[in-house]
DNA sequence: AATGAATACAGGGAAAACCCCGTTGTTTTA
DNA sequence: TAAAACAACGGGGTTTTCCCTGTATTCATT
């Protein structure tokens, strides 16, 4: 194949090792050349604008410094629709595949798939436009069968907040100071969070928001 | 350089694509030859019973399935202390670092590490047997330093098991009654852990053991 | 103008969590 | 071998969490 015709693409990741690495090898496939590298949104939009080739796809990962995955795609479907988005992530969570299609993800693969996969996975994108591993696929059908589950618990602002505070040493009644609000309040939100995500106590609503990534560390 | 005296290493780690990249990098060092991948300390030790040859080195992944880093360290130390053992990790906590040092690893460095510092890593502990960076060193002089701070808690047997307890939606009876011991035990151990841990509730015990990785998810 | 949903809040009570102080037996250590 | 630390447990009390029911207000819908 010649050089002309080859795929191009850029790797986003701020784990410099592992994007250099992906570089090597995807430059062993003679499909594709890498034309890029960036830790995170920011650094791609910068490069997106100082070269005039853009790749014809990307490859995304989520957990990012300074411009996360999900900001990025966010960008990328708003200022370039044409360029094919990969997400890449470590995590095999629902909540997250759904976000990134939603924001325009072409596809989402987990950073243990096989070599081979993600070179097929790869000309799938620039054949068809999409791939779907069969764990994506069944997310989404999950996510649209409008009987079986509620699709995610939708959470108010201050619900959010909340939940977030719960997350620490603080009692309700510090909570409800700091949010300026009654703990009866708070008391209504507790309860309401607890019918909602199906849990019992305050343990559960931190296991809650650590599983959902609503709060770090 | 002749094939021959090229140092060989090991790439043990569950992210296969991590992996495999991983070793197209490694390939392109002159000095390095990458002997064989594995994706947890089980499957290694599978391949170096089957192989005659065992590598000068080992890059090894912390979290991993089956048998994690820690386990794998200590293996290797027993069985095969001519090994150097190079520990790869995306996070940087300094219980885990040290951990890892005490384990009998002769270097840790974290994911984001720039290629160029990664062979002249690999190169230092061929030659000097060590590679320590500065985050790493000041973490063991941290960690030495007498009066500073307390080392790390150290949790009894059944203390650990009853805060991993905690960190679910048990009430403390129920927690009593699946490690068969009264109530009151366990309200000692509670006691006893919000002392040492410097901690007001519940809350805190289970965001304690999060940050220690005490508990998964 | 009536209805209903959403939001902030209150009373009151039961259950859990939190805290201190004390006992017994065992094991470790000075 | 005595002192100290450890391990399991109990009495009894305060605070926080949990839970149910109910009210006043707002705001959008019929």
């Amino acid at each position: 194949m010649s050089n002309s015709k080859k795929h191009t693409l850029a790797i986003v990741d701020d784990h410099l090792l592992f994007a250099s690495s992906l570089e090597k090898l995807i430059n062993t496939f003679p499909e594709f050349q890498v034309l890029f590298k960036a830790r995170h949104g920011l650094e791609m939009q910068n490069e997106l604008k100082g070269n005039d080739t853009i790749p014809d796809l990307i490859l995304l990962d989520i957990n990012m410094p300074v411009m996360n995955g999900f900001e990025t795609v966010a960008w990328l479907t708003e200022n370039h629709p044409k360029v094919k988005v990969l997400a890449l992530s470590v995590e095999d969570n629902e909540g997250i595949i759904l976000k990134m299609i939603r924001g325009g993800a072409k596809g989402y693969f987990l950073k243990d798939i096989h070599p081979d996969d993600l070179k097929f996975a790869l000309l799938e994108v620039m054949e068809k436009g999409y791939y779907y591993s069969e764990r994506v696929t069944s997310t989404m059908v999950n996510a649209l069968q409008p009987g079986a589950k509620e699709p995610t618990v939708k959470l108010r602002e201050n619900e959010l907040t909340f939940l977030q505070l719960a997350c620490s040493e603080m009692t309700y009644k510090e909570i409800a100071d700091v949010m300026h609000l009654s703990p009866k309040t708070i008391d209504g939100y507790r309860q309401e969070l607890f019918n909602k995500l199906g849990i019992k106590n305050r343990v559960g609503l931190v296991i809650y928001a650590l599983k959902n990534h609503l709060i770090e560390l």
